[in-house]
DNA sequence: GTCTATAATCGGATAGAC
DNA sequence: GTCTATCCGATTATAGAC
């Protein structure tokens, strides 16, 4: 890997782990095993590495949710699988942490990707969920594009619960809540 | 006011805008309109001020809650007006933000106020449920422990959401899309 | 491309005067 | 109790040599 590359690994890493403001150039460089002036050849300064690290776990966010939601069963099913999927859970989810760093979200260049990563599952959620109920799988009542935010909302508040206490458990109950609530919607 | 609440209000304020990462001593200090002097009389550092600050919004939003939860209705009336509750969705939760800051979850003593608070709202859901299934309001299907930490977990989703879109429409969705679901198993 | 040197400002705190 | 002075390392770069 290149040192260009090294550095966008590392700022993706950091950013993660410690957000925007929680990470330093100097931090970043030292991870990636290389020195202030590599980092400025490469990159305008921390805003520039930060959106090009953005941006591709965006990029790669979308690709592994993509895998579940067009994989094989009914929209429940595909839904389930997305929401039981192998997460880092007391990791925290890498996009949504970004939503409570002020500086990402008061530069609406670094938060377009994040905003358009989440609007674009809720209207992945909400394509299976319409589809389901045409296919009648899922009750008439149900309203597709209010339930696929709260499906994705359970995922955020569910990293956020987690996280609180030190367990993957609460996490893991919000999940298992929802699937409840929707399995008697396809009674 | 006098100094030291006002340098408890100061940091509550900071602490829900910026995070602990993103809190200085020195912008406590200005927004208080104090000097260091004053700050580390009554203090012994960020950290003895933060978990002062913490335990006070801890012990708030448990109020607040409090309120709805133990107000008319049927259990999931009071539910709905927890959910349905004036909040400044925009700013986030000024707790569940804390579970984001690496420096909060990995201090034990500064994680136990956002622990124990998002466990009490847990339990109290959870005991609403329980006490609107005795009651036949709810389906007996309907698991209250779960479905209280989905309930919760929307809301702090919806934040995330609604910062990622810098709208609050999202977060709106979600909870309609949760009610909808409750709804149902209460047919 | 990568390195070291330099620099202005901030972060988090201590010391001691008033 | 509050203030100013001082400290040392971190932050976020820029400049210029190699």
């Amino acid at each position: 890997m290149n040192t260009s590359e090294r550095l966008i690994e590392s700022t993706r890493d950091l950013l993660w782990e410690r957000g925007y403001v929680g990470t330093s150039p100097k931090a970043i460089q030292q991870r990636a095993g290389a020195g202030q002036g590599s980092m400025y050849h490469h990159f305008s300064g921390k805003p520039d590495l930060a959106l090009t690290a953005i941006r591709r776990t965006a990029e790669e966010m979308r690709a592994k949710a993509e895998e579940q939601f067009s994989g094989p069963g009914t929209a429940l099913e595909r839904i389930s699988a997305y929401l039981l999927r192998e997460r880092e859970v007391l990791k925290g989810c890498p996009m949504g942490r970004l939503t409570q760093d002020p500086d990402v979200v008061a530069d609406p260049v670094l938060r377009q990707p994040v905003d358009e990563t989440f609007a674009w599952i809720r209207d992945r959620l909400a394509g299976l969920l319409a589809e389901g109920r045409e296919r009648g799988e899922l009750d008439a009542a149900l309203d597709p594009a209010a339930t696929a935010s709260t499906v994705i909302a359970v995922l955020q508040g569910g990293y956020v619960l987690a996280r609180a206490a030190d367990s993957d458990e609460p996490y893991r109950q919000a999940v298992q809540g929802v699937l409840g609530l929707l399995r008697q919607h396809a009674r």
